[in-house]
RNA sequence: GCGAAGUUAGCCUAGCCUGGUCAGGGUACGAGCUUCCCAAGCUCGGGGUCGCGGGUUCAAAUCCCGCACUUCGCACCA
């Protein structure tokens, strides 16, 4: 059995990612680094991602600043939204969400936005004590998890985005201006965000700092039904679970059942779906998950999470939200820009609604990574199964044996092939270790360079699923390696 | 953040109770022999001052205190 400890195990001898700052003992937790093999699998993985969800369907790509204004926070509702209203007993320290408590305690319904005067009042009107020690509980605070940032001398408010998308929203406008935008316009991006967990844990599933690729589908929303390229992918079958039922059938039976609610939601649903099949993730242990409405984020009016079955049970890799014109609005009221456009399609003056991708690249890296490790015991090997165009290193090239001539036809064709492809040599040590030591981390292929070569210009080639060696020409390894890593 | 348990070379681990040749083993790594196509064998080699800081002591990985981090449980995870 494959686990986190195992993946964990891997990425930490074969540097996939690690703890950053390890050298110091302040080194805060939740924040991790990527190892040259790590940063392969996720450029690797990214270039996926593009060519399967951006690509194929039109969408354009920003690349936004990680720092931004006190107002964009104001007007998303983060500022306001996204902190906990929490309570800690004077005595052992044991802190606990106020809002949740009281509501448990007294049985009353306590609202988003309440006050941290309001929380103090009802917990002195019922008399709330420490559940662990029975003592009185400090004034009540809001923990932000936002990190703030001051900017310039005169110490301006700023904040690390909590998730991309708010440059999205923020640069909307122009972006359908320029490149003269038709409804449904999807924009994406890929960068950090950052969030300030109260214990952060578990290495890549959650981290302070991490990667998103978020895509934002502007829509008009008296069009959801109407797309037509959703004939390109009705037929591909989904798996949905609402209220612990689970559905698994075609795109089109879905939205003729309502199960999901549209054309289009169904439409972005399917490209994701067919994304994730590419990357080695197993499918049978992937589900969308249909949130109850106490389990949805503030802005979402419908939300679907996208969740694969790992060693520690259901992982939330993508957040699909309808958010309807929520961020839009908020952010033209603030701002004082008007933010609706055209309908190409009628004319029709509309804000927009938004339907969103929100994917954590991090956690599907460790997926990934899980549900391509396997141990081989007939062979007595552990290989990371990965798909040869998402591994760090797509080709060894391995003298069969310490030779002169062995190795120098060796050189000549790492130095050939290093030019387009990422290329390991590898002279040391046994055959057999050294496939090992390249099975380990997910290479697909090895050449190896042996007696026959001096004679004939012939190496052979392993695949690393089968073990398998073929015997090519020398100069038919580049058209080989470029049909394999085709997708 | 609370509670419990941990932290010894890249990774795993012995030792800690009973302070003084206890820093040892395995694996990984490097060189060589073997010339050998799937982690073999043999020889040699580099790598740790024992999470960080302080205290007790003639003497500490070993006892005490503080801190950090990790794991598990609780809480948190819009």
């Amino acid at each position: 059995m494959v686990d986190y400890d195992e993946i964990i195990k891997l990425s930490l001898e074969r540097g996939f990612y690690f703890p950053s700052s390890e050298i110091y003992s302040d080194a805060p937790a939740g924040f991790w680094e990527y190892g040259p093999n790590g940063v392969g699998i996720k450029n690797r993985f990214m270039e996926l991602w593009r060519k399967e969800l951006v690509r194929k369907d039109g969408m354009i790509e920003i690349d936004g600043s990680q720092i931004m204004s006190k107002n964009v926070f104001k007007a998303s509702g983060h500022l306001n939204n996204f902190s906990d209203p929490v309570i800690m007993c004077s005595k052992c320290n044991h802190t606990l969400r106020a809002d949740k408590y009281i509501n448990e305690k007294i049985g009353s319904d306590i609202t988003e936005g309440v006050t941290n005067e309001e929380i103090d009042i009802m917990i002195k009107r019922y008399d709330l004590l420490c559940p662990k020690c029975m003592s009185k509980f400090n004034s009540s605070e809001k923990f932000n998890m936002m990190f703030k940032v001051e900017i310039g001398p005169n110490k301006e408010e700023a904040y690390l985005r909590p998730e991309t998308c708010q440059t999205i929203f923020v640069d909307f406008s122009r972006l359908f201006k320029i490149f003269r935008g038709k409804l449904p316009f999807a924009i994406a991006q890929v960068g950090k965000s950052f969030r300030n967990e109260i214990s952060p844990r578990q290495s890549l599933l959650r981290l302070r700092e991490f990667y998103q690729a978020e895509i934002e589908i502007f829509c008009n929303p008296n069009h959801l039904d109407k797309l037509s390229k959703f004939e390109e992918l009705n037929g591909t079958n989904l798996i949905i679970e609402i209220d612990s039922q689970v559905y698994e059938l075609s795109a089109e039976e879905a939205v003729k059942k309502n199960i999901v609610p549209n054309k289009l939601i169904a439409y972005y649903l399917c490209l994701l779906t067919l994304f994730y099949e590419k990357t080695g993730i197993n499918m049978k242990k992937t589900r969308f998950r249909k949130l109850k409405d106490n389990e949805k984020a503030f802005y979402a009016s419908i939300a679907l999470d996208f969740e694969v079955h790992t060693s520690l049970g259901w992982l939330e890799l993508v957040a699909c939200n309808y958010r309807s014109d929520y961020d839009l609005k908020q952010h033209s009221l603030l701002s004082k820009k008007n933010m609706e456009v055209i309908d190409p399609e009628n004319q029709e003056k509309i804000l927009p609604h938004v339907f969103e991708l929100s994917l954590g690249i991090d956690r599907s890296i460790y997926a990934i990574l899980e549900h391509s490790f396997f141990f081989d015991d007939q062979n007595k090997r552990r290989v990371l199964g990965l798909k040869p165009y998402l591994s760090p290193i797509t080709v060894g090239v391995l003298p069969l044996t310490k030779n002169q001539e062995f190795e120098s036809i060796s050189k000549k064709i790492y130095k050939e092939l290093i030019r387009n492809f990422d290329v390991y040599y590898d002279a040391s040590g046994s055959i057999g270790r050294r496939y090992r030591r390249l099975e380990e981390i997910g290479v697909p292929y090895a050449i190896t360079i042996d007696h026959t070569s001096l004679i004939d210009n012939t190496v052979t080639i392993r695949d690393r699923d089968t073990m398998k060696q073929d015997r090519i020409l020398i100069e038919k390894i580049k058209p080989f390696l470029n049909e394999n890593l085709d997708f």
